[in-house]
Formats: structure tokens, C-alpha cells, sequence
DNA sequence: ATTAAAATTGTAATCAATACAGTTTATGTG
DNA sequence: CACATAAACTGTATTGATTACAATTTTAAT
């Protein structure tokens, strides 16, 4: 189970150095070499719904890393993509965000508040006809539109 | 209808001029003024199923247009996109297409060769109730993996 | 302790996209 | 036609995210 930092509780502090463990033991799977920051950096990922960028990352874990380059970063994130545990989100054009979550799901942005929403969807549902015989290894589903908050704040345009 | 210009008869090419007037005609629906280079942006669009980028898009026109600017397409592109006749394809990162056909479709990007292949799909078949309450209007839905010729050619990797 | 390999760092380079100011073209008026 | 105004277009400068790369630090084994 992942954490989110604001709502722990003293007695769930004691689980948290399992984490490090756990992130560790995952990377050595794929023949990675848990570094420190390899981990802070998955962790940072696992523990966010919010589908950070390389900047919001490195901002973030830069306050208790204070060695940590930017560099790190991209390199990490890199690996992870190639490794199958992360993925690319390019959402938008020039704002590539990352995720740790590898089920099958979507993201929805809102236009007014650029929130991003998971969502699930079967993924048998998106089969088509048009594709027999091509090998499909990973669906990207995107959605835009207005979420429910900003539907209300600005009825008419 | 739009010509492939590989496999245009003589009797076809009377017909040729008339594409300016369609796309004349419908920049002037959306209120953008037809000018030349508009028009001959929307064309290309209209006319290629590569879902070209920039800079092919100004390669290719430029043979003709000696004075076309690549600003010139970035404006236009945007223009296009802002009014809806057109609209980005982020399939990758760092790599921004252009697609006029608005109509509801996915694109198969082949990791191997780069081809990129429309499908389509129901919309209502990647409905979700995760996001009821959310107002959808515009769904991008990007597949990655190997065409079949790939598949052929690389059995064993 | 010594060494080699791997990971990390910091800076430079790259390149798509935008900003912007100057120029050209289109359109309307007398 | 001459003139004026607005719109479209152009070319260059700037921005900013990402990568390249060489130097440094860390890790792990001998
Ligand atoms: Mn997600
Ligand atoms: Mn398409
Ligand atoms: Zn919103
Ligand atoms: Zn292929």
C-alpha cells in the first residue's frame, strides 16, 4: 500500500522504510540496481496520482536530496519506460508526464483546470477490425473536456 | 474527394482546381480567411494520411511556395486545431503530428518501422463510469506495437 | 587498499516551438 | 488610381525541455 504523505499516521510510520524495501526488491526484478535515488524516485512516482513531470519530480525530491541532478531524473524515469515499470503520458504536446500505475486505464484532462483523471475501461471494449494481425503491446487513452467543478463555475461561456 | 497525386487520370485534373473552392469554402464556415498558403496547408493535410508533422508539411510546400515561412505553418496549424478542422496527434513524445480528419478514430503507431495507421472504434465502447459527471469532447486514443510486416520480418527478436 | 564498473552530476548542445518586430498583401474608400 | 488600415506573412531571436557527454562519485569485488 502506498501513502499519501499529508493523512499517515504515527503508527503507520513504521511501515514506511518497508517501502524502500519493496520499491528494491521490484527494481532487482528488472535488473536494476536500487540505488537510493532509483528508489526515492519510483516511490515519488507510486505514491502521486498526479502524473508528475520530470520537473515536478526533481523539485519535489530535491528539498531532501539535495545532491540529486536533474540528470537523475530523466535517466531514471528512462530506464524505468524501457523496463516496462513506468510509462510516458503525453497528454499534451510539450508536457510529458510519467506513471508507475501499468494497469489498463485512461486519463482525462479537464481544459479549465488541467486536473488528470484515471479512469478505467475494459480493454476488450476497444478492439477493432481495423487491426487484425498487428500486435498490440500498449494502449494510450486520452480525454479532454471540462470536469464536473468547472462545468458549474462556468455554465455559459 | 481527395486525390492521390500518383494516380491522377487526365480527366481528373479539370476537377483539381474545385479543391481550393471546397477548402476555401470551409475555412470561410469557421471564419478564417483562405489564403493561399491556408489553403494549400489544408490541402496537404487533407489530401496525405501520414498525419505529417511540421516540418514535412513545410518541406513539401515549400517546393512550391519558395516564400512559405515555417512560422507561417506553425500559425496555420494552430489556427486549424483552435477552430476544430484539425487536430494534434501526440503519438509520441517530441514528435507532434497534424490530422484533419476529425471523425472518430485511434492511430497504431509499429515501434519497428514508424508507420502509423488509423482504426476505428465505437466511441460508446470505451465509456467508463469513472467519469460520470465529466464532459467529454475529445477522445485520443493512441495503440503501439508491430504491424504485421514487422511481426514477419523479426519472428525472433 | 586497489581497482573496475556503474551511477550520478553539471554543463554544453540540440531542436521544436513561440515571441516579436518588420514587411508584404488584401481590402476598402474617396 | 492613390491612399489607408487591417490582416497575413516572414525571418530572426528567444525560450525551454530533453539529450549528449565528460568528469566525478559511489559501489562492489579482489
Ligand atoms: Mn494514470
Ligand atoms: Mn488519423
Ligand atoms: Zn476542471
Ligand atoms: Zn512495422
Amino acid at each position: 500500500m502506498w501513502y499519501n504523505v499529508s493523512s499517515i499516521t504515527d503508527k503507520e510510520v513504521i511501515n514506511m522504510s518497508s517501502n524502500a524495501e519493496i520499491i528494491g526488491s521490484m527494481l532487482l526484478k528488472e535488473n536494476i540496481k536500487p540505488s537510493y535515488a532509483r528508489i526515492r524516485i519510483m516511490e515519488y512516482l507510486m505514491s502521486r496520482k498526479s502524473h508528475p513531470t520530470v520537473d515536478e519530480i526533481y523539485t519535489a525530491l530535491v528539498k531532501e536530496i539535495p545532491t540529486l541532478s536533474k540528470t537523475t531524473v530523466y535517466n531514471t524515469l528512462n530506464l524505468f519506460v524501457k523496463s516496462n515499470i513506468a510509462r510516458v503520458l503525453t497528454i499534451e504536446e510539450n508536457e510529458t508526464r510519467y506513471d508507475a500505475d501499468m494497469s489498463c486505464h485512461g486519463h482525462f484532462k479537464c481544459e479549465s483546470c488541467g486536473v488528470v483523471r484515471d479512469f478505467c475501461f475494459r480493454s476488450p471494449a476497444i478492439d477493432t477490425n481495423d487491426l487484425d494481425g498487428f500486435l498490440v503491446r500498449e494502449k494510450n487513452v486520452y480525454y479532454y473536456g471540462l470536469c464536473p467543478e468547472c462545468q458549474a463555475n462556468k455554465p455559459a461561456n
